[in-house]
DNA sequence: CGGTATCCTCGCCGATACTG
DNA sequence: CAGTATCGGCGAGGATACCG
Protein backbone atom coordinates (compact mmCIF):
# COMPACT_ATOMS: atom_id res chain seq x y z
CA UNK A 1 0.00 0.00 0.00
CA UNK A 2 2.41 1.73 0.59
CA UNK A 3 3.66 3.15 -2.76
CA UNK A 4 6.01 5.88 -1.78
CA UNK A 5 8.87 5.36 -4.87
CA UNK A 6 11.29 8.42 -3.34
CA UNK A 7 13.29 6.15 -1.04
CA UNK A 8 16.54 6.73 -3.81
CA UNK A 9 18.80 8.38 -1.94
CA UNK A 10 17.72 11.49 -0.18
CA UNK A 11 16.21 9.32 2.66
CA UNK A 12 20.00 7.88 3.56
CA UNK A 13 20.29 8.40 6.81
CA UNK A 14 19.82 5.43 8.26
CA UNK A 15 18.58 5.27 11.96
CA UNK A 16 20.64 3.63 15.07
CA UNK A 17 18.36 0.64 14.89
CA UNK A 18 15.02 1.64 16.94
CA UNK A 19 16.17 5.06 16.66
CA UNK A 20 12.63 7.53 16.51
CA UNK A 21 12.95 10.81 14.59
CA UNK A 22 9.97 12.79 15.21
CA UNK A 23 10.78 15.70 12.46
CA UNK A 24 9.61 12.75 10.20
CA UNK A 25 6.19 12.59 9.18
CA UNK A 26 5.46 9.14 9.48
CA UNK A 27 7.78 7.82 12.31
CA UNK A 28 6.35 5.43 14.65
CA UNK A 29 7.65 7.53 17.16
CA UNK A 30 4.73 10.09 15.99
CA UNK A 31 1.64 8.42 16.72
CA UNK A 32 3.79 7.35 20.50
CA UNK A 33 4.05 10.87 21.31
CA UNK A 34 0.71 11.52 20.47
CA UNK A 35 -0.57 8.62 22.64
CA UNK A 36 1.25 9.61 25.69
CA UNK A 37 0.35 13.87 25.04
CA UNK A 38 -2.70 13.32 24.27
CA UNK A 39 -5.09 15.48 26.65
CA UNK A 40 -5.87 12.48 28.81
CA UNK A 41 -2.99 9.84 28.00
CA UNK A 42 -0.76 12.71 30.01
CA UNK A 43 -3.55 12.81 33.08
CA UNK A 44 -3.57 9.02 32.81
CA UNK A 45 0.37 8.77 33.14
CA UNK A 46 0.45 10.59 36.13
CA UNK A 47 -2.48 9.18 37.86
CA UNK A 48 -0.92 5.64 37.54
CA UNK A 49 2.11 6.97 38.42
CA UNK A 50 0.98 7.57 42.02
CA UNK A 51 0.15 3.66 41.84
CA UNK A 52 -2.67 1.37 40.61
CA UNK A 53 -5.79 2.30 40.38
CA UNK A 54 -9.32 1.03 39.25
CA UNK A 55 -10.78 2.56 36.49
CA UNK A 56 -13.53 4.40 38.18
CA UNK A 57 -10.84 4.92 40.42
CA UNK A 58 -8.84 7.06 37.06
CA UNK A 59 -12.25 8.36 36.16
CA UNK A 60 -12.81 10.13 39.27
CA UNK A 61 -9.97 11.04 39.85
CA UNK A 62 -9.18 12.61 36.24
CA UNK A 63 -11.76 15.25 36.42
CA UNK A 64 -13.91 15.82 33.06
CA UNK A 65 -13.20 12.70 31.39
CA UNK A 66 -15.76 10.61 29.56
CA UNK A 67 -15.79 7.00 30.24
CA UNK A 68 -15.20 6.49 26.15
CA UNK A 69 -12.14 8.68 26.09
CA UNK A 70 -10.52 6.67 29.15
CA UNK A 71 -11.04 3.23 27.79
CA UNK A 72 -9.91 4.43 24.52
CA UNK A 73 -6.98 6.58 26.09
CA UNK A 74 -6.27 3.48 28.38
CA UNK A 75 -6.30 0.54 25.39
CA UNK A 76 -3.88 3.00 23.64
CA UNK A 77 -1.38 3.18 26.33
CA UNK A 78 -1.97 -0.34 26.98
CA UNK A 79 -1.30 -1.34 22.89
CA UNK A 80 2.01 1.19 23.58
CA UNK A 81 3.19 -1.27 26.35
CA UNK A 82 3.01 1.68 28.61
CA UNK A 83 0.10 0.26 31.13
CA UNK A 84 -0.54 -3.13 32.01
CA UNK A 85 -4.05 -3.97 32.01
CA UNK A 86 -5.24 -6.58 34.74
CA UNK A 87 -8.50 -8.43 35.34
CA UNK A 88 -9.77 -10.50 38.34
CA UNK A 89 -12.33 -12.74 37.62
CA UNK A 90 -14.72 -11.39 40.43
CA UNK A 91 -18.49 -10.81 40.83
CA UNK A 92 -18.68 -7.74 40.78
CA UNK A 93 -15.44 -7.57 38.19
CA UNK A 94 -12.52 -5.80 38.75
CA UNK A 95 -9.65 -4.69 36.54
CA UNK A 96 -6.39 -2.43 37.52
CA UNK A 97 -4.10 -0.45 35.90
CA UNK A 98 -0.91 0.20 36.13
CA UNK A 99 2.33 1.29 34.22
CA UNK A 100 4.95 -1.21 33.08
CA UNK A 101 8.48 -0.53 33.77
CA UNK A 102 8.61 1.07 30.00
CA UNK A 103 5.07 3.25 31.21
CA UNK A 104 7.43 4.44 34.51
CA UNK A 105 9.90 5.83 32.55
CA UNK A 106 7.80 8.05 30.61
CA UNK A 107 5.95 8.31 33.14
CA UNK A 108 7.90 10.09 35.17
CA UNK A 109 8.79 12.27 31.95
CA UNK A 110 5.22 13.31 31.67
CA UNK A 111 5.13 14.29 35.01
CA UNK A 112 8.43 16.35 35.07
CA UNK A 113 6.79 18.31 32.43
CA UNK A 114 2.98 18.42 34.18
CA UNK A 115 4.82 19.35 37.74
CA UNK A 116 6.65 22.75 36.02
CA UNK A 117 3.32 23.59 34.39
CA UNK A 118 1.32 23.57 37.87
CA UNK A 119 4.38 24.77 39.78
CA UNK A 120 4.80 27.75 37.31
CA UNK A 121 1.10 28.52 36.43
CA UNK A 122 1.36 31.63 37.87
CA UNK A 123 4.48 32.91 36.35
CA UNK A 124 3.03 31.98 33.07
CA UNK A 125 -0.62 33.60 33.69
CA UNK A 126 1.27 36.73 34.69
CA UNK A 127 3.19 36.19 31.34
CA UNK A 128 0.17 35.90 29.51
CA UNK A 129 -1.07 39.42 30.90
CA UNK A 130 1.40 41.08 30.23
CA UNK A 131 1.81 40.88 26.14
CA UNK A 132 2.17 44.21 24.63
CA UNK A 133 -1.29 45.08 23.09
CA UNK A 134 -1.43 42.95 19.85
CA UNK A 135 -4.29 44.03 17.48
CA UNK A 136 -7.52 42.58 17.69
CA UNK A 137 -8.45 39.83 15.81
CA UNK A 138 -6.92 37.19 17.82
CA UNK A 139 -8.35 34.02 17.21
CA UNK A 140 -8.28 32.75 20.71
CA UNK A 141 -11.18 31.18 22.05
CA UNK B 1 -23.40 28.41 27.13
CA UNK B 2 -21.49 28.05 30.75
CA UNK B 3 -24.98 27.26 32.73
CA UNK B 4 -23.10 24.85 34.65
CA UNK B 5 -25.41 25.75 37.93
CA UNK B 6 -23.30 23.11 39.91
CA UNK B 7 -20.55 26.09 40.83
CA UNK B 8 -22.07 26.27 44.33
CA UNK B 9 -19.73 24.16 46.38
CA UNK B 10 -17.31 22.32 44.15
CA UNK B 11 -15.55 24.97 43.49
CA UNK B 12 -14.53 25.97 47.12
CA UNK B 13 -11.38 24.40 46.83
CA UNK B 14 -8.94 27.45 46.64
CA UNK B 15 -5.27 27.32 45.11
CA UNK B 16 -2.23 27.84 46.94
CA UNK B 17 -1.74 31.38 44.61
CA UNK B 18 -0.57 30.22 41.37
CA UNK B 19 -0.69 26.27 42.08
CA UNK B 20 -2.39 24.85 39.25
CA UNK B 21 -4.72 21.61 39.41
CA UNK B 22 -4.21 19.67 36.03
CA UNK B 23 -7.29 17.67 37.55
CA UNK B 24 -9.35 19.85 37.74
CA UNK B 25 -11.48 20.41 34.39
CA UNK B 26 -11.36 24.18 34.77
CA UNK B 27 -7.92 25.20 35.74
CA UNK B 28 -6.08 27.26 33.43
CA UNK B 29 -3.21 24.90 33.73
CA UNK B 30 -5.12 22.67 31.37
CA UNK B 31 -5.22 25.09 28.22
CA UNK B 32 -1.28 25.48 28.89
CA UNK B 33 -1.12 21.87 29.10
CA UNK B 34 -2.79 21.41 25.92
CA UNK B 35 -0.83 24.00 23.99
CA UNK B 36 2.28 22.93 25.30
CA UNK B 37 1.30 18.96 24.40
CA UNK B 38 -0.45 19.68 21.32
CA UNK B 39 0.50 17.49 17.74
CA UNK B 40 2.82 20.73 16.55
CA UNK B 41 3.54 22.63 19.91
CA UNK B 42 5.81 19.86 21.03
CA UNK B 43 8.03 19.91 18.24
CA UNK B 44 7.93 23.74 17.78
CA UNK B 45 9.25 24.06 21.37
CA UNK B 46 12.32 21.00 21.10
CA UNK B 47 12.96 23.01 17.29
CA UNK B 48 13.17 26.54 19.08
CA UNK B 49 15.36 25.01 21.97
CA UNK B 50 17.59 24.33 18.90
CA UNK B 51 18.01 28.18 18.36
CA UNK B 52 16.42 30.88 16.68
CA UNK B 53 14.51 29.91 13.61
CA UNK B 54 12.40 32.02 11.08
CA UNK B 55 9.01 30.60 10.24
CA UNK B 56 10.26 28.89 6.55
CA UNK B 57 12.81 27.09 8.89
CA UNK B 58 9.94 26.03 11.29
CA UNK B 59 8.17 25.00 8.47
CA UNK B 60 10.83 22.92 6.72
CA UNK B 61 12.00 21.22 9.91
CA UNK B 62 8.78 20.24 11.07
CA UNK B 63 7.50 17.43 8.77
CA UNK B 64 3.80 17.70 7.98
CA UNK B 65 2.96 20.72 9.77
CA UNK B 66 0.94 22.89 7.39
CA UNK B 67 0.89 27.01 7.76
CA UNK B 68 -1.95 27.52 9.08
CA UNK B 69 -0.98 25.09 12.04
CA UNK B 70 1.90 25.85 12.71
CA UNK B 71 1.04 29.73 12.93
CA UNK B 72 -1.93 28.97 15.30
CA UNK B 73 0.95 26.88 17.51
CA UNK B 74 3.10 29.81 17.54
CA UNK B 75 0.48 32.22 18.41
CA UNK B 76 -0.64 29.87 20.78
CA UNK B 77 2.68 29.29 22.33
CA UNK B 78 3.21 33.05 22.05
CA UNK B 79 0.38 34.08 24.07
CA UNK B 80 1.06 31.90 26.95
CA UNK B 81 4.36 33.42 27.14
CA UNK B 82 6.97 30.73 25.58
CA UNK B 83 7.80 31.68 22.41
CA UNK B 84 9.15 35.32 21.39
CA UNK B 85 7.94 36.92 18.09
CA UNK B 86 10.28 39.22 16.46
CA UNK B 87 9.41 40.95 13.18
CA UNK B 88 12.45 43.07 11.64
CA UNK B 89 11.01 45.23 9.07
CA UNK B 90 12.80 44.65 6.16
CA UNK B 91 12.09 43.70 2.26
CA UNK B 92 11.89 40.62 2.40
CA UNK B 93 10.10 40.46 5.84
CA UNK B 94 11.50 38.53 8.10
CA UNK B 95 10.10 37.15 11.20
CA UNK B 96 12.35 35.09 14.05
CA UNK B 97 10.66 32.89 16.81
CA UNK B 98 12.67 31.87 19.90
CA UNK B 99 12.24 31.06 23.02
CA UNK B 100 11.58 33.23 26.19
CA UNK B 101 12.73 32.07 29.46
CA UNK B 102 10.59 30.49 30.85
CA UNK B 103 9.70 28.82 27.42
CA UNK B 104 13.36 27.42 27.74
CA UNK B 105 12.14 26.21 30.62
CA UNK B 106 9.24 24.06 29.87
CA UNK B 107 10.83 23.29 26.48
CA UNK B 108 13.87 21.05 28.25
CA UNK B 109 10.85 19.18 29.93
CA UNK B 110 9.44 18.54 26.76
CA UNK B 111 12.70 17.52 24.85
CA UNK B 112 13.04 15.47 27.47
CA UNK B 113 10.11 13.15 26.98
CA UNK B 114 10.54 13.68 23.16
CA UNK B 115 14.24 12.53 23.46
CA UNK B 116 13.10 9.36 25.66
CA UNK B 117 10.46 8.78 23.27
CA UNK B 118 12.92 8.96 19.69
CA UNK B 119 15.57 6.95 22.20
CA UNK B 120 13.28 4.25 23.02
CA UNK B 121 11.22 3.95 20.14
CA UNK B 122 13.02 0.29 19.44
CA UNK B 123 11.72 -0.84 23.04
CA UNK B 124 8.22 0.53 22.39
CA UNK B 125 7.71 -1.13 19.52
CA UNK B 126 9.20 -4.25 20.59
CA UNK B 127 6.55 -3.79 23.37
CA UNK B 128 3.86 -3.38 21.25
CA UNK B 129 4.59 -6.78 19.43
CA UNK B 130 4.44 -8.42 22.61
CA UNK B 131 2.00 -7.92 24.12
CA UNK B 132 1.25 -11.22 26.41
CA UNK B 133 -1.95 -13.63 24.83
CA UNK B 134 -4.78 -12.70 26.23
CA UNK B 135 -7.81 -14.26 25.73
CA UNK B 136 -7.08 -17.16 23.40
CA UNK B 137 -7.25 -15.74 19.77
CA UNK B 138 -6.30 -12.79 20.29
CA UNK B 139 -8.00 -9.81 17.80
CA UNK B 140 -4.33 -9.06 16.80
CA UNK B 141 -5.31 -6.54 13.76
C1' DC C 1 8.59 35.99 2.82
C1' DG C 2 5.19 35.58 6.31
C1' DG C 3 1.32 35.56 7.21
C1' DT C 4 -4.45 35.92 7.34
C1' DA C 5 -9.22 34.55 5.65
C1' DT C 6 -12.35 31.16 3.90
C1' DC C 7 -14.08 26.75 2.92
C1' DC C 8 -14.69 22.08 3.89
C1' DT C 9 -13.59 17.51 5.62
C1' DC C 10 -12.50 14.26 9.05
C1' DG C 11 -12.38 12.24 13.37
C1' DC C 12 -12.49 13.54 18.31
C1' DC C 13 -15.38 13.29 21.79
C1' DG C 14 -19.81 13.28 24.52
C1' DA C 15 -24.38 11.04 25.12
C1' DT C 16 -26.90 7.06 25.12
C1' DA C 17 -27.94 2.25 25.05
C1' DC C 18 -26.64 -2.37 25.72
C1' DT C 19 -23.56 -6.63 27.47
C1' DG C 20 -21.10 -9.72 30.82
C1' DC D 1 -18.47 -2.58 37.94
C1' DA D 2 -16.33 -2.29 33.59
C1' DG D 3 -16.70 -1.97 29.67
C1' DT D 4 -18.37 -2.02 23.98
C1' DA D 5 -21.39 -0.11 20.10
C1' DT D 6 -23.44 3.49 17.74
C1' DC D 7 -24.90 8.09 16.48
C1' DG D 8 -24.20 12.91 15.87
C1' DG D 9 -22.10 17.78 16.74
C1' DC D 10 -18.57 20.48 16.37
C1' DG D 11 -14.15 21.83 16.35
C1' DA D 12 -9.31 20.68 14.82
C1' DG D 13 -6.88 21.03 11.04
C1' DG D 14 -5.64 20.75 5.70
C1' DA D 15 -6.08 23.19 1.03
C1' DT D 16 -6.54 27.19 -1.28
C1' DA D 17 -6.57 32.05 -2.19
C1' DC D 18 -5.18 36.46 -1.17
C1' DC D 19 -2.61 40.58 1.39
C1' DG D 20 1.54 43.52 3.44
Amino acid sequence: MDHRAKLDSARARRKPAGRGDLYSPDCPSRAVLDHVTSRWGVLVLVALLGGTHRFSQLRRRIGGVSEKMLAQTLQALEADGFVRREVFPEIPPRVEYSLTALGDDVAARVRALADWIEGNLGRILASQAAPRARRAGATER
